[in-house]
DNA sequence: CACTTGACGTCGT
DNA sequence: GACGACGCCAAGT
């Protein structure tokens, strides 16, 4: 099967994931509501942990839970590599959480999947 | 093939 | 407002 057109779940989060603005962060909720499937947040996250089998650059780092929490951080092999990244970008982060979450979230629904 | 796990979110207490 | 339980869907065991 051709995953280059392929319209599913996964290639829509990674596209969306891509489109992230540099220093900016989202939700998992809101990609999934983005993409049509509000209730399948989860599975945005599981994708994210699977785009490291990607050769594409996902940018995952830039993905949180709701409350800005790195959720994920353990996923990047160095549970610190996600913090870096995100303070790499100028996005503050302190105990595993985004300082000012408000402030840098980007709602992917104005992509208008 | 059934059960558990997981980078989540919402609702109820 | 913190804590627990349930729902969601796919993959791993």
């Amino acid at each position: 099967m051709n995953m280059s057109q392929d319209d599913s779940f996964f290639n829509k989060v990674f596209q969306v994931c891509k489109q992230i603005p540099k220093g900016k962060v989202t939700s998992y909720g809101a990609i999934a509501k983005a993409i049509g499937s509000p209730q399948s947040a989860r599975m945005v996250g599981w994708a994210m942990n699977k785009s490291f089998s990607f050769e594409e650059s996902i940018p995952a780092h830039r993905v949180v839970n709701r409350i800005g929490m790195l959720s994920g951080k353990k996923a990047f092999g160095n549970p610190n590599l996600m913090q870096q990244l995100l303070e790499q970008e100028s996005i503050p982060v302190k105990d595993d959480q985004v300082q000012d979450f408000e402030k840098y979230f980007w709602d992917p629904i104005m992509l208008d999947f």
